[in-house]
DNA sequence: AGTGTTATTGCAATAATTTTGCATTTATAA
DNA sequence: TTATAAATGCAAAATTATTGCAATAACACT
């Protein structure tokens, strides 16, 4: 179980200021096992008067740092989710509910099989790396 | 080498019509190892007065049936990549480049091993499963 | 605790991008 | 060759991302 105050104190370690804005908008994805869009999370908070601007620069603030992960959903939209752990980026997420399941690593053959064992049905996935390639690096 | 004959080829299996605008972009796109953003793309071609939203649907449209490939940039932006083979989506994107490597199946492990014994550098990877989770299906 | 410094917020305004409507043109099948 | 349905190209609308700036709040340092 993930606590606020260990979010808090990763903020602390990236040298973010630990605001109020910043205090809910981890509250409100803290426990989800879903990623949620940026006007999802708004929904949840504008009811506090959260301001779409600070959420928007603080999606983007939190992502260069790693305290959430970015995923492209298929529609091309951004979908946002806790990674506390700063894992490596492996998960499955669920087309309809958008509900999250992270991977261990294993091989590329097994992982659709592994979506699979878990009930997820339609499985397809998307592997990009990135790097320098020779001429640039 | 990939023919521009093959990818009209694949424009009529999939129920899209072959028109000058279409051939241009298959044209544009041909022979290139690197993977280009819509912009890129409309530069090449906008001294042939190529229309922009003409560019943009089709973009969407060959996307949606495969003839191409759409990969996030760290930037945000989406670059198009000819997938002629309809082959799975695994490729190493040069982050300065954008010059693409096609990646045959391997453990995950030993995937950023392979990049770099491509002559990669500063390699990362994104790895994402979409499927549609017990409760949904 | 009080204070100076600097990041962050919240508002408005701007810029960039995506998407739609529609008349015209073009590709294709009969 | 003609009917039809799809695609184009233009403009316009809708959406989304980004910037500027004054006010505020967090934090390091006394």
């Amino acid at each position: 179980m993930i606590k606020i105050d260990q979010l808090v104190e990763n903020l602390r370690r990236d040298g973010l200021r630990v605001t109020n804005a910043r205090k809910q908008l981890l509250s409100a994805l803290l426990d989800s096992k879903k990623a949620y869009t940026k006007d999802e999370i708004l929904n949840q908070l504008k009811s506090k008067g959260y301001d779409p601007i600070t959420l928007y620069r603080n999606l983007n603030a939190f992502d260069k740092s790693g305290i959430l992960l970015r995923l492209k959903d298929e529609d091309g939209k951004d979908r946002y989710l806790l990674n506390p752990e700063r894992k490596h980026y492996h998960v499955i997420l669920c087309k309809a509910c958008k509900q999250v399941e992270p991977i261990q690593s294993c091989t590329i053959d097994t992982l659709e099989e592994f979506a699979r064992s878990k009930g997820f049905k339609e499985v397809s996935h998307v592997l990009e790396l990135h790097g320098l390639c020779e001429d640039c690096s």
